[in-house]
DNA sequence: AATAAAGTATACTTTTATAGTATGCAGTTG
DNA sequence: CAACTGCATACTATAAAAGTATACTTTATT
């Protein structure tokens, strides 16, 4: 249950291109901005160009850009392209264990559980874009908190136990 | 950005025990309930140990307790133990690229987006605990339902954007 | 046309984290 | 002492991710 390093670099590009619309980067400028490599770079572009995010234009003054407006590129969008999701489809196939089905695999309250988490953290993604991340440090952790401090106002009653 | 195989086996192993906390399960006996390896459950069973989640007595009549009551067993504790953060404290350092240091330490509007995305994680957890998974899938998703309803129900102003 | 600047495509290698196993040791109880 | 239990350590395998290498195609410019 860790970021991924892609998410990461990824999204970083992503920014490069959000913050000057106007101009196409090429991959060598791209990593020069973000100190990666040049094969890196054109992986990752290659992986946000397949998930429709950038466009790509080739030959002399190419080079890549937002395939929309920062403003309408969703966050939760970009981080399904760049590193999946908290919990898969697969899940339960791929952790039955010895067995070939999961012992809980009828009824299941961690299922629920799992469901939950994902959900909540696209809940968060969804209400941003990369125009939300065109600020600085101390304002994004302002919405941060500003974000976590509802959530836990108040709080849904418990599961019934069994 | 996944779940770990030792979460979801390892909390199992965890409601085992709070589905009946007056006996002591051995390893054969859990891994024969969740349909795991006997090694594999003696590991699972260890770091629980070392993150005082349970107790253990040896000898005939032994195998593992939880350490407190179900209901004091706070999922969010459980899931560090069993498989740490989205978000860790060598992120940054771990993720520099070619630099030494990431070109964006001083001032960084993605590393708020992580914290509260962890933060955010961890909300949800703190609010449960392990008696809270004793229930069947139905009650826990209706649970997951009304949170994040709660959630969505309004949102923190964006961030200002530069 | 020729050339150079760009991205494209695929396959490969390396690394790392995780998963899972094996083996022998040490308490406990009867 | 014998049987049953967990303890400790080290090891191996696997898979996923990270990152690299190489050769190719397209476009613009001259």
């Amino acid at each position: 249950m860790k970021l991924m390093a892609q998410q990461e670099y990824g999204l970083r590009c992503l920014l490069v291109l959000a913050k000057e619309t106007d101009s196409a980067f090429t991959i060598p400028l791209i990593a020069k901005r973000e100190g990666l490599s040049n094969p890196y770079v054109a992986k990752l572009m290659r992986t946000l160009l397949k998930g429709g995010l950038v466009t790509s234009t080739r030959g002399q003054g190419g080079g890549y850009r937002l395939a929309r407006r920062p403003e309408e590129l969703n966050l939760n969008l970009v981080m399904n392209i760049l590193g999946g999701r908290l919990f898969s489809e697969t899940f339960c196939k791929d952790h039955s264990g010895v067995k070939r089905l999961c012992v809980h695999n009828t009824d299941c309250s961690m299922r629920s559980l799992w469901m939950t988490l994902d959900n909540t953290v696209q809940g968060v993604l969804k209400k941003l874009s990369l125009k939300s991340l065109l600020c600085n440090e101390a304002q994004m952790q302002a919405w941060g908190k500003a974000e976590l401090g509802r959530q836990v106002s108040q709080s849904a009653p418990l599961p019934r136990s069994t």
